[in-house]
DNA sequence: CGGCAGCATGAAAGCGCTTTCTATCGCGCG
DNA sequence: CGCGCGATAGAAAGCGCTTTCATGCTGCCG
């Protein structure tokens, strides 16, 4: 308590009169210490307040017990909820959590990738859709490499599989399905004219919603409309943005398929302030379902992602935790969540 | 690439031709080292793909350049935001930062303030208010020592200090004069019956809260009713149920003081339920100024704490960044954060 | 009563780095 | 021409732990 430096096991040893062996295996629990010994142990480090050092374990057993995962914003509902589920399936395995952030630069998510395999985390864990960008993919490609031949595991959590020959792990989720499902809920409402908004690009998301929203129309035989459609970005102020000029021309649709929920709120302010009731006029659907789609009103029909158990999944494919019958099967390298329509109250039949 | 076990520093040294004492220096940057042999190193690095291990430069150094930040829950945007600020600012300073949730647990939290000691965390930042409980107290005041022994600082982010004696450092933003400030707005608005809703009564930060509102109410000669003040939790379906169960047994008040904006939603939907229009018929304000104040129709009048700010203050207290001209002054140890009132549409004078 | 299981403990070799402390080389200066 | 010094590089000692291997001891069987 007076030292100024912390104690190590070689303090407690001699203040117990043992070796640090003993110490180390009273700690551990895992070789048999007589009981008067171990209670002179446990004596000795309640009296020193005795922490073990991290590091030196690591660096003499082998491994961390530390998992890291790299999202683009904490607070951003749509990864925090990831997050949460990562920290707590991690939780659950004895593992502590990092938590890094990339705010959205390519640059920084790989110089985390390296930070995190420094540390010698025992899985790293890459959150959200991904942009084409073959160098970047090459990139990622290598350091999944790097962190396998190190015995970790690098999981994509959201985006595609980077192919057979890169060593990762991936947690997918039906996001082309889900676009699918809730376009042709729209359209069996009677909708023939429907926005899609928002969504980077050249984003692995976004090309999978727009893709499942373009498949449910030519299933029903509509053309699709290049001017119903308009990419953008994930933020409220596009959707908010957008739909003020889209009223302003003119353009004609009944309803709005938000790219995401964070959009979908941005469109129901827009249309808010333009007078336009929603669903009676206009209906709107988003994506996520994270809780700003139950604060709007009229509450926000879109699809449902269970982001906590992606995050679970995530972790116990990295750690390799048995699923149900699988201690014959070959390492279970993918796993894929279904997603759902969530039925509110902004969808109605078009006039 | 394809050994199975990474490269070490001697791998490198050996394939350089350079001894291991080499390498370190031209990966630290912190010693002469001549051209030639730097860029005959730097190759040896990128063939073997060799990746530092921080675990023994952890131990060979003193600093593992990490911090640690213990919050209930990433998901809640209070708690988000401030983790938020935590991760940028340790970004800043060349750290990492690892997230753990205690989901309310004093056990969980006091574990995990050992987890992060074990992992020789440059800081350890504890967010959000404390439950008065005096062994608990205890508890954190031991391990802030220990922390502090070993060169680490404790940070109390949002929760009052332990005393002089116990060595943390604290950042806390103005609880009781935000409250004082927007009870006093009410009151000036023509408000007498000001319902008080929600919080943890043992949570500090209730406590301040209900102090604050208290001493306006006094400033301006109010008497206090005991029936109007209803402590509990700090969440959405608290305020949505206490506000329905109040409603009916036809209490008399004009506004409502909810002790977080979470509650003030639940707040809002009882109230849209029950048919009762806001502002016209009862008012509304919150605290925190978190997202959903904004999603609220009408838009939450509330209390807004600089929430990022609070999370980067604790980080730049823990690693002792110097504040202004403080290269004399003693090592800093408190922040304080000012809180403001956000007006928007939630408040009317009563009829 | 000797010897040999078998349990409890200790000694010591690393784990992969950083960091003194030395050693070497070439050169300028007296 | 010899000496000392600056500039580089290497040797080696840890950092605090885990784990293998060796050892001492108790006690039981023959």
């Amino acid at each position: 308590m007076t030292e100024m430096s912390s104690a190590t096991i070689a303090d407690v040893a001699k203040r117990a009169g043992v070796s640090s062996a003993t110490v180390s295996r009273v700690i551990n629990r895992n070789y048999p210490v007589a009981t008067s010994t171990r209670e002179r142990v446990e004596a000795a480090i309640a009296e020193l307040g005795y922490v073990a050092n991290a590091h030196a374990r690591a660096l003499a057993g082998s491994t961390n017990r530390t998992v890291g995962i790299i999202i683009n914003d904490v607070v951003d509902p749509f990864y925090a909820y990831i997050a949460r589920g990562v920290e707590r399936e991690a939780t659950v395995h004895g593992r502590l959590c990092m938590v890094c952030c990339t705010q959205g630069s390519h640059e920084k998510e790989l110089a985390l990738i390296d930070l995190l395999h420094e540390q010698r985390a025992d899985a790293v864990i890459l959150v959200g859709g991904a942009h084409e960008d073959r160098a970047y993919a090459a990139e990622v490609g290598r350091r999944a490499r790097a962190l396998h031949t190190a015995g970790s595991t690098l999981v994509l959590c959201g985006r595609p599989s980077l192919g057979d020959d890169v060593p990762t792990k991936v947690v997918e989720y039906d996001n082309e399905g889900g676009a699918f499902a809730i376009t042709d809920y729209l359209i069996t409402q009677g909708h023939r004219r429907i926005l899609f908004l928002g969504g980077p690009p050249s984003l692995s998301t976004t090309i999978a919603r727009l893709a499942g929203h373009r498949r449910a129309l030519e299933m029903r035989g509509l053309a699709q409309a290049k001017e119903l459609v308009h990419t953008g970005s994930f933020n409220r102020r596009f959707g908010y943005d957008k739909v003020r000029a889209l009223l302003a021309e003119g353009l004609d649709f009944t309803a709005i398929f938000a790219a995401n929920d964070t959009v979908a709120a941005g469109v129901m302010q827009a249309l808010e302030l333009a007078g336009v009731s929603v669903p009676e006029e206009i209906s709107v659907v988003g994506y996520d379902d994270v809780p700003v789609a139950q604060e709007l009103r009229p509450q926000l029909t879109t699809v449902r992602i269970p982001l906590e158990e992606m995050g679970r999944q995530a972790v116990r494919l990295a750690l390799g935790v048995a699923g149900e019958s699988d201690y014959l099967a070959p390492v279970q390298t993918t796993t894929r969540v279904g997603t759902s329509i969530v039925v509110r109250g902004s969808v109605a039949p078009p006039r």
